[in-house]
DNA sequence: CGTTAACCGAGACGGTACGTCCGGTCTTTTG
DNA sequence: CAAAAGACCGGACGTACCGTCTCGGTTAACG
């Protein structure tokens, strides 16, 4: 029985201090040279405490990000519902866009996307950790829709979001196209007419 | 001035011979795990060579991609238009969904992914070479749905792409829902619902 | 003031665990593979209990040998006085031979002797704990030929110990040369002629 | 079939460089802390280099050595012949005693000492290169006192041999005594008198 | 006879070095 | 003269131990 590191143990300090060097280090370098060793030697910490706790250098990325979006905001993920779907959605997915846009997001994101990319299960807990709260959040201002008869009774929510979301997200991917306001003003229009009622 | 190859001396046998060994190798051990000795060994070439005509491990990989689609289709991406444009449509996302489904083709269009994504040189190559003519053929039919009325005249057809294949693109890069045919039905109804005169 | 441990409270129980782990370990891996770790974890105690009683991986192993050959002899260590100086040196002689020749005890001694050459401390700890005490007896068996005129009055009797002990020592170490009975009768008959008054 | 190393494309300046780095670290922390880290980056080396080419730090330290005895004589290692086997004898004892006795030989002889006791590979490959070479020339020496009749003719000189210079050997070794010209001077007339006609 | 100080097992920690792997360059030999 | 072969420097990998440092949990002397 390989012997498991007992979690009561874990040192606080140095798991912060990992997290915020990986932090770091990514918007230093970018993702592809980063490094357990420069993470380590950044956090005043031995190798040994990484490997420890985390089985890959994808899953202290990942965390990185967990902590950050964990502190950041404190949960209140709750979309803005004035009534209007068509301005509400746009003032969001233009915050989307903008922030896509922040050169300062740039590599960590796409740091973050390379490993859930290859590493299905990473892939998996970036949905359960941060995904699928974001989305049940977007989907309940839709279902709001749904009730207040701009958006068919019958639409598929989940479908809905990809076509929302998933163009951006591409055309950010492979950097095929212009991220602005009128692009995220576009698919808002376009995603709504095929909504409908 | 750093002396530069002169192709026309390039071994044919060798070009050949690595990308070959690059994409076996892809299929073996995946992406991340392949390396520019790997490649060189099994292409019974020195490394040397590769270093001489690519510049990275990407390139060499995203040409080891060219090389496959350039053999394998005669450039006949021209898509069917039997005057229905919404049946027209699910037969190529259905046979969209089935390509992303191969697990064959999971390995190495993972890797060429991870390649695009970190690398705006790769990337742009990967749209003149293989993506702008793939969706020029398929805003051809889109035309021809204009044309014939299908379609708003005024459609952003480029948009139309992205909502087209984007929310697949996303599904199958974080594995987030099962492709199937009726995904592939569906997007095709949602889309040309909103592109609808 | 750094405190002392309290050797009135040291556990028995854990000190003979550390020396027998010692022991085994040694005889398993040799010296050189020998670690801290691996005799904690043997003697299922905690590296801080050794550490707080030895000062170093040598002291250990040489404290294992030390509690081996205290209780394995009962301080007799008187040798045979039949009057003829001659045959009690060889039996002597050959005794010896026959222990170093003896392959369970290669590996420790090697360890030993390895200790002992590099640390000045512990080389003076052997003197006194294990060789002084042992060079006396022979010694005293010398005197007894002097004062039976066998061997010069005047003779040097450490450098005679010298003479009779280190060659067999130096081929043993060295592996340079076969150990046998013939070969302790060969310097018992050279450094008796030596002496010879 | 693992790959071997092709001799004729050994870089000789990094084996020069290895050799002389690992002399130096070795007058300067003692061959207990010596690592091959160290040595690479003192003489500009990759790690692989050093591996490549030697099994063990032992073998570079003792290679290390060789060069230097190598270089250091030409070869002409005969002993004086004066006429006088004691005289010369005790020149070249006490030209032992002080060599032995020089500070600046201290840590890389134990060095080369630890090395070849334990590594049995490594005393073969010293007495080979080193050792036999220099006992031929004693002995050679030895062999034209027995000419001279002043050694008897049956002795056996491989005994003598490490009757003069082993209790030298062990005396150092255990730092068990003073090493003087006196001590010299009293190994060279108890080993003639134990050899005498 | 409870308090309390010390030892104890366990094992996480910051480090150092290990021996291996690979990147990218340079050199030598072969076709 | 390109290409194969592969040695080279550099540097990161993931592992093994080092010696130190908490942790709770005994355990034994003392008050």
């Amino acid at each position: 029985m390989p012997k498991q590191p007992d979690p009561a143990r874990r040192s606080e300090r140095s798991r912060q201090a990992i997290l915020e060097a990986a932090r770091e280090l990514i918007s230093e370098v970018g993702y592809a040279r980063l490094t357990i060793e420069a993470i380590a030697a950044r956090a005043g910490v031995g190798k040994q405490t990484i490997y420890r706790w985390w089985p890959s250098k994808g899953a202290v990325v990942f965390d990185s990000f967990l902590a950050l979006s964990e502190s950041g905001q404190d949960r209140s993920m709750a979309l803005p519902d004035t009534g209007d779907i068509e301005a509400d959605l746009k003032v969001v997915m233009r915050a989307t866009v903008a922030e896509f846009a922040d050169p300062v997001f740039e590599a960590p994101i796409r740091a973050l996307n390379t490993e859930i990319i290859n590493d299905p299960a990473l892939a998996a807990q970036y949905r359960e950790k941060l995904g699928d709260p974001v989305d049940e959040a977007k989907k309940a201002r839709l279902r709001s829709a749904q009730r207040a008869g701009q958006i068919a009774a019958d639409a598929d929510l989940d479908l809905a979001l990809e076509v929302l979301y998933a163009p951006l997200y591409q055309r950010w991917l492979h950097r095929s196209g212009p991220l602005t306001a009128e692009y995220a003003d576009a698919l808002v229009d376009l995603t709504l007419k095929a909504l409908r009622p």
